[in-house]
DNA sequence: CGCGAACCGTACCGTACGGTACGTATATGG
DNA sequence: CCATATACGTACCGTACGGTACGGTTCGCG
């Protein structure tokens, strides 16, 4: 299980104003524009201060993962009667939003970071990236799936392997090609659509196979 | 002196293997490792030569990633008479030589590299890289695609569509877990029978459906 | 043989980064 | 009013990188 969940306040209000900044450097510029100096000068924060607080450079970016995700709160939606119609719509939101997040500067940046120093030995920015960011999202779409299957509207053996299914047909290569840098792929609506489409046409039962098109 | 589309031996001999050990030194070390002076060293070449050959660091980039695309040759199998147990066989067979490329050392070294460089302004290694390796396999999954098609095997309305899902369903999020370094994502062969058996049951015509088994 | 081109090895330069040290200011508490 | 702690700003240090220059060596060719 999970020592680290213990999240309530990591940092100081400074140096949460501090980590912000630093984020929003590295939106900009990228690794390269990240430097202690930059972080120091941008947040009006001694260099001291920042070695003192996060360590070194890459307790500066573990730091600056771990706010970021703590600012990402994803509402559960619970004690809803599921319905054929109201399971869709609901997968269609939990893809949009998927997509959404994905898509975000904040988000493409740190990954683009976080796989930057990926072979790096031992680097944890990835397994943190993992851990912190994917975990509420996960939980989100497995609530969601497990709640259609009660509700008779789904049908898996695994539900991990049918989350992960979903998360294929939305998402495809679309992450990679958005961290490459590939411009224009802002056309997430339609493609949320079609994914949730198959994915229920893969995993739905009659009752909702009865409410969907004939063909695609 | 070649624009940068003609690619019929694009370097000289010499320079290809420059161009491997400096591959060598990025799957060994990642970016960080690979510098001009460590790509001299371990090439037994000068850094003259290699500011002469590839103008500066970022050609030395797009050198290594259009020397590392020429080796990939993925030969078209045509002209075969294909069935449902065909169809399948080499649709398994795409998905897992595509998860294979995907996980490979030379690979992930190198869209790491260009995702790091990615937010540096105008760096064009992630249009290189998606422009130089991924044509090659997308040529042969579309080929694979339509030849299915014209057998009366698959039916779907955009090819292109049709591939981006089996994309989606082969890959999911194993590309970006793989880049983020985590380790132990080598189980592709189950991964892309599952993703196979839910192609087929989205885009397969009756004659494929009749061969498969009623329920996953 | 002689010449020029290509190339290797090394030394060199300017810069910029990560990390540390120091002097000063502000605030809190007795 | 003083003492202590915290933090700001700046200056500083060692290192390592990208890029350039130069002398020596090999190789192809007339």
């Amino acid at each position: 299980m999970s020592v680290d969940t213990a999240e309530p306040s990591e940092f100081s209000p400074r140096q949460n104003a501090v980590l912000e900044q630093a984020l929003q450097l590295l939106v900009d510029g990228g690794e390269k524009a990240l430097t202690t100096s930059g972080v120091a000068r941008a947040a009006n924060c001694s260099k001291e201060s920042l070695y003192k607080w996060f360590g070194d450079r890459d307790g500066l970016l573990s730091a600056m993962i771990a706010y970021q995700a703590s600012k990402v709160r994803t509402f559960e939606r619970n004690g809803e009667r599921l319905t054929a119609a109201s399971l869709h719509d609901h997968v269609v939101i939990f893809a949009r939003d998927l997509l959404e997040v994905l898509a975000g500067d904040v988000s493409l940046a740190l990954n683009r970071l976080a796989i930057g120093q990926s072979n790096r030995d031992g680097s944890k920015l990835g397994k943190l990236l993992l851990e912190r960011g994917r975990r509420q999202i996960d939980r989100r779409a497995m609530a969601l799936i497990d709640a259609g299957k009660r509700a008779g509207l789904l049908r898996f053996a695994d539900a991990d392997e049918a989350y992960h299914t979903l998360y294929g047909l939305v998402v495809s290569d679309l992450h990679v090609r958005m961290l490459l840098g590939e411009p224009g792929l802002k056309d997430t609506a339609r493609q949320a659509e079609k994914a949730v489409t198959a994915f229920l046409r893969l995993y739905g039962t009659d009752k909702v196979l009865a409410e969907m098109p004939v063909l695609g």
